[in-house]
DNA sequence: CGGTACGTTGAGTCATATCAACCATAGTGG
DNA sequence: CCACTATGGTTGATATGACTCAACGTACCG
């Protein structure tokens, strides 16, 4: 633990990288945060929280991926988001002061700052900048959902394959060998998709004989994106 | 026009009655709400806002219920929650500065307050605890959005169907014979779930033969609502 | 070396969508 | 007043996308 306190990342610099909500805090308050933020090491499965959970603060991811789900009735995990630096989570049970309604587990080694509720409360009520930025925020995600909810209830699993295959390119990129920078499971992606493993497999080899996409485990390499746009319906 | 000038409700006296938002405004706060305010009123079908329109305020619900939709690839409506009194719709799209993501169609006659862009960021500035009461609607809508997410991508029609008119039971009521206040047609329920009209008709039918409800056109009654519950799947 | 987690494939089933026809109702215009 | 049209509701027949179950391969790990 001690020798990790040299490393812990200074919000000032974070967020000059990472254009994050905190851009327009004053210098006061990012020391206010640099003193009473918790700088935390996670390992891929660990669990940062859980469904139900009542959570004392919020997460801003410094480094690594974190998937934020819901399980289901029968257990199944429905992937609702990923969280990658610069990005917050938990904030949303915090704020509205309900228990955690997702759990969120590491994808890819993680550091994180927690930040203790208070804190949040103390930043929102003195500074109207940030509640602002955070209200953008939440209903920036909102709309996602909407667009999610709607992509769900309407296309086929082929479709919404091809799109999400497209919308981790966006978020997380891809490498000089155009592959997916993000590695996931095929069961993971069917837990985003919302459909079964097997059907996620089947469909990626369907995409394979079809030249869209090249599969080597886990990495997926994105060969004819226009193709992918074309199947997916976006417009 | 002029006439209804006599009818424009005062909002002090609005969210007393709706716990509302505004319940944290200052007096001159609420004197300006009232002073900036637009009364309007809206016939079943008319459009509030549509998709991709740039909205220039939103819009608080006196009266009525309007459904908030977003329309598919292919036309197809999902709708994505209804608004009725006390509640205010639009003001995802004026905070995260992007353009409605969803179009707004009153269902039952309304009136309602629209309040400019403006306003709203002034209040955000200028009240905190106005800020965080924005924030935990948003955040909590946030929550509904992805539970709603997983129950599209878990459950069966079925499911969903028997948790939807649980759902417009609490949220709408029945009257003294148990019926659904809210009339909705066929389509619409299944825009809410999902699903296609005529898959709302057989299952409803099916509910009507186990006992669970009765039918008599767009009225529908709730027989038995442990029924409902168990088919729904929730806990 | 056995164990565990992940990936793949095949076969069979079922829920749900689609297509088509038909009825009821109400509003419209000539 | 009647034909006309539009809208919503219902039912039946049929097609099929996607799930489930089961078996098996692979790889990594202690």
């Amino acid at each position: 633990m001690k020798q990790h306190e040299l490393y812990v990342p200074l919000c000032e610099k974070c967020s000059l990288e990472t254009s994050s909500i905190f851009k327009h805090l004053t210098s006061e308050e990012v020391e206010m945060l640099n003193f009473e933020k918790d700088f935390r090491h996670y390992k891929r499965g660990d669990v940062l929280y859980r469904e139900g959970n009542r959570i004392s603060g919020f997460y801003c991811i410094h480094k690594g991926i974190i998937k934020v789900f819901k399980t289901g009735f029968d257990g199944k995990e429905q992937i609702i988001r990923f969280a990658k630096p610069g990005e917050i989570i938990a904030y949303r049970s915090v704020l509205s002061n309900e228990p955690a309604c997702t759990s969120a587990k590491v994808i890819e080694d993680c550091q994180v700052c927690f930040i203790p509720t208070e804190i949040l409360i103390t930043l929102i009520k003195s500074n109207p900048s940030f509640s602002l930025e955070l209200l953008r925020l939440a209903c920036h995600e909102l709309g996602e959902a909407n667009s999610f909810i709607t992509d769900i209830a309407q296309k086929t699993v082929r479709e919404r394959l091809a799109e999400i295959l497209l919308l981790l390119m966006n978020d997380f990129g891809i490498d000089e060998q155009n592959n997916l920078k993000i590695s996931l499971t095929r069961e993971e992606l069917a837990n985003i998709v919302g459909t079964a493993t097997e059907s996620v497999i089947r469909l990626l080899s369907e995409f394979k004989s079809d030249k869209l996409v090249e599969l080597n485990g886990r990495k997926i390499r994105i060969l004819n994106k226009k193709g992918l746009l074309k199947i997916s319906n976006v417009f």
